[in-house]
DNA sequence: ATGAAAGCGCTAACAG
DNA sequence: CTGTTAGCGCTTTCAT
């Protein structure tokens, strides 16, 4: 294991003071003899010089480092996120700092303060928990020394830059497109007892339904949490009753149903015909692919860092900016065209 | 957004020095009146002080903070590696920095750099091209002044510390098995070209059928990338041989295969048995599950972390440490038991 | 064309 | 019980 070596030693080396050094190593415009500037370089070269950003950020003030906390690192959606965010921050020079909480508010704002502590000059949050009540976290988001955007969710009521796709949307133009093709009688699967996205879903489901003057019944209306076993528990019920179609609110709850249907020996879109949201996972294997909602992580990615890049070059608002994406729908062949009526 | 304070700053409205400030924040021993304890932890908690990790590093000369490099958070098995590894740095007071490579050694490299110019205290490095004849790569993880653990894969050659599973073992128990389940055709899918990984597992399924006498058929071994599509197109010509089961070598190859596998209606392991690699996602979803060699990533997680450990504490070795774990064969059910032999 | 000096926010002796 | 001092590695102004 090599030792750290710093400015002055190579200033040493060469016979120079350390601020040349700095001045070479920076290519900042300065009067250093061609001579010099190529001794400096090929001596830090030599000794596998690295310059010390911590000591750097302390007088730049500025880390060029970015964090992002996600609920669950393991979730394709998150993963991806995570993935298209750090190479956007790339592209403009700032490396990202990826933490993964347990889900927990109190792990979101341990890992704030970790981020913060250690000098990130931004932070993307993706929340855990959107209904806490912990004080605590808005309160320290909202003393945050450094921008802060929300990303995918959001604590209501908190002024911060917020980017998201629109989920009442998404749930309005699934069962909207349900309802073309002619289904009458369907059911939702979604997470709205814990997640505000959830409930944002339903709504939409609602809306679209009501604005055709269908009954919202709430025998159709399913609870399952964003965990597979959780939606595959929750599908028999699904499947018990007369709907044609289902909407799958989630990809891990699309998941869980597939499972339950496939289990059942029930083929899609025969038996039943289905919109999910946003299933890159599925849709590897299923043949038909998934009609779903898509939302794409690049995009959000994308929207979110022009935020933070707002905020960072102090262009921002003194009001918090609020971006809400449209979702897509994309149609594939999991949803069959109903030509009766009921 | 509030103003950093700063250490000072507290000191300055408290009364006292900062360095009686940095003592009581920090919980040190020492004799600073009960009275004013209070007083110093009020105040900064009223004001939202958050310590300059930054300055702290500087002068204790180590961060706390980690590096992971993954050459794609976007897959399952790296991400679930890094959410593991996150979990147990934390247990130790570690901040994990997780970052995504593109997969190249240019890539590889130059994170590297990032991390080490953050000031990591120790770096997990997951190498995205292990053919890699870029010396750069191998010159710096040589010079570097943090220790470094590679992880899952590994740079042949390159003294450092290593944990990973046996990937011959691994292809070598998936072959044995079917072997043993009265298996005579055994196809093999996997990426001997561009992976080291591959090359083992190839190795390890070869040595299975030499052991019991069979026959290595170059026209039973198949080639494919770690990329679903990759594998789809290969498996075209896998199933259109005699053999009676295929090993496919990683996740992505099996969702490959499987696709395909259900597009042409065959069923498993009625029409062909099957042994995966980790297949998680494919789990969910398939009945019967895949029979599979695992690798438990919680495990290398904590294999890499106790080296990282070890070297942090100044407890390792000159040498560098090699630590090598078996895989499990996990039955589950994509196998069937031949009774007749060919 | 180059160097000296100050200071970023913090900690660690040591001196009161 | 508490304050002073020095210094971590670097950048930056200002002298020379």
């Amino acid at each position: 294991m090599a030792n750290k070596v710093t400015l002055k030693q190579i200033a040493q080396e060469v016979g120079l003071s350390p601020s040349s050094v700095s001045l070479v190593l920076n290519n900042r415009p300065c009067r250093i003899s061609e001579e010099n500037r190529k001794l400096i370089k090929e001596v830090a070269a030599r000794n596998h010089y690295v310059p010390n950003q911590i000591a750097r950020s302390l007088v730049m003030r500025e880390s060029r480092t970015l964090g992002l906390i996600v609920p669950n690192i393991e979730s394709r959606f998150f993963a991806s996120l995570a993935g298209s965010l750090e190479k956007r921050c790339r592209e403009d020079g700032y490396a990202l700092f990826i933490t993964s909480s347990g889900g927990s508010a109190d792990d979101d704002l341990e890992l704030l303060r970790q981020l913060v502590t250690r000098g990130v000059d931004g932070v993307f949050l993706v929340v855990g928990d959107e209904f806490s009540d912990d004080r605590a976290l808005r309160e320290e988001v909202s003393h945050l020394p450094i921008p802060a955007v929300m990303v995918d969710r959001a604590i209501e009521g908190l002024e911060c830059d917020k980017v998201m796709f629109d989920h009442e949307m998404g749930g309005y133009m699934a069962t909207r497109y349900l309802i073309e093709q002619g289904h009458r009688r369907i059911a939702c699967l979604v997470n709205a007892r814990r997640s505000n996205t959830g409930r944002k879903r339903l709504a939409g489901y609602e809306r679209a339904l009501r604005e055709v003057g269908l009954p919202i019944d709430a025998r159709l209306e399913f609870e399952s949490e964003y965990y597979i076993p959780s939606a595959y528990e929750a599908s028999e019920a699904v499947l018990a009753t007369d709907a044609t179609a289902v909407f799958a609110s989630s990809d891990n709850i699309a998941l869980g149903l597939l499972k339950r249907l496939h289990e059942m020996g029930k083929s899609i879109p025969g038996d039943i015909s289905v919109v999910s949201y946003d299933n890159s996972a599925a849709d590897v294997l299923f043949e038909p692919a998934l009609t779903a909602i898509e939302q794409d992580p690049g995009v959000l990615a994308e929207h979110a860092f022009g935020c933070m890049s707002k905020r960072l070059a102090g262009r921002g608002g003194r009001r918090a900016e609020e971006v809400v994406l449209e979702p897509a729908l994309i149609v594939k062949g999991s949803v069959l065209e109903l030509t009766e009526c009921s």
